[in-house]
DNA sequence: ACCAGCGGAGTGGTCCGACCACTACCGCTC
DNA sequence: GAGCGGTAGTGGTCGGACCACTCCGCTGGT
């Protein structure tokens, strides 16, 4: 007659079920405090360690965070906060899989330009513009590394879709792009870069939107044609 | 002088970190074993309890699989592996950001159709033909449910981008769907929804990618507007 | 020689209790 | 009233104990 149920899976994923249900029915608020890790063990009937277990689970998740001292949190639960996991996926992919993930983000990336160029304000264009012009002098990789991600972001944040602006920065990882870009710009294709991100410039100001469609996926294409024919050698 | 260095963060979130850099190196295999959490613990430092922490942590991000009784593994670090997280997102998601979702899945989802169109293998084909007339013979909600989710599922699969399918997975998971079309289905929107299948399939019978993509857009298209109606009352 | 069954060694899963590191807040001092 | 110091409470770490399960070799029979 006992009415503790199931027994599916381990206790900690239970709690971890537990606590996801909670907030997706409302129990729990974005931004609300929980109980403490000790109260909590009881209220759901399991040790602090396999608590603990299950709340570092759902930190790594982007659903919680825990503030050391303070307590436990619910994150805001913005796009931004769930994906930042995708980027473990460009960090661990090899081989043709980044194939496909570029391919993904030139579908994406092609579209959040296309967005952008119909919805991207003044202000928003200026900061395009600043580190377009600010990749353009300077010959220092990284920084050049820093600015053309900051150039993409600033596009995709244009947009007006979040959740595609956070997997796009997830595709874009530092670690990836250092992976990939380090072969593709030895082999001299910075004024490539250049003159495709002019071209992705222009539609914006423009504000055409399939221009900077094209413009975009040409862009994503070069990597990703490059990209090919190095896995095929 | 001590080598034991920086102490960033954690002492779990820096197992990880090592773990996970461990993988990228190549010094762990997909599919390879690792050592007992004991002997993980020694290696790098830590208690065991810490370092159960940070391999539940990689075990819901779908890079490590412990096996009770037997020992921890390297999973196949294939997409789909990785990507099961995103159902999370789903699942989390409401209001505007479910829009969003959609939006992004219409974007992939139409490419995905559009490449499926000019790949796909006769006996894919007929597997897609089996969902669709199943779909179509049956009043059961929940049945017609999972042969939509498979109709989609086999016609992403034909796209040859399993990066692409395994996050179209996890934007269609059952809750996020159940969630959605519990509503849009009863606005007796089955025969909309049968005729789009219909005009899908007689795409990808033709071999023609943009008349595929642009049903599938359209097919996606119309649940998201009728979401975004919702979403103003 | 074969194989079904048993058992033990080894593994992940769970629990407990103690202590450390840090934060927040209250009350005291000036 | 502002600044300061202490203290209660929180998450972070540790070590050890025991449980549940898997695997494999041994045993005994056929």
């Amino acid at each position: 007659m006992d009415e503790t149920a199931p027994q599916k899976g381990t206790v900690t994923q239970r709690a971890m079920e537990q606590i996801k249900a909670m907030i997706a029915e409302g129990r729990l608020e974005p931004g609300q405090r929980l109980p403490t890790e000790r109260d909590l063990a009881v209220q759901l009937g399991l040790s602090r360690s396999s608590m603990r277990e299950a709340i570092r689970a759902l930190t790594v998740l982007g659903v919680l965070e825990a503030r050391h001292g303070s307590g436990i949190y619910v994150t805001q639960l913005e796009a931004g906060d769930l994906l930042e996991t995708f980027g473990v996926v460009a960090d661990l992919s090899r081989g043709p899989r980044l194939v496909e993930l570029l391919e993904v983000r030139r579908v994406l990336e092609s579209t959040a330009t296309a967005l952008a160029a119909a919805r991207i304000s003044p202000d928003q264009l200026a900061e395009v513009e600043k580190h377009l012009t600010a990749m353009n002098t300077t010959d220092d990789p990284e920084e050049i590394l820093a600015h053309d991600l900051a150039f993409h972001r600033e596009i995709a944040a244009a947009a007006g879709n979040d959740t595609m602006a956070a997997i796009l920065e997830g595709l874009s990882s530092r670690t990836f792009r250092a992976r990939v870009w380090r072969g593709y710009e030895e082999e001299g294709a910075f004024d490539r870069t250049r003159r495709e991100h002019a071209a992705i410039h222009r539609a914006l100001v423009a504000h055409d939107p399939e221009a900077a469609r094209a413009a975009a996926a040409a862009h994503v294409g070069e990597v990703e044609q490059w990209l090919r024919t190095q896995l095929g050698s």
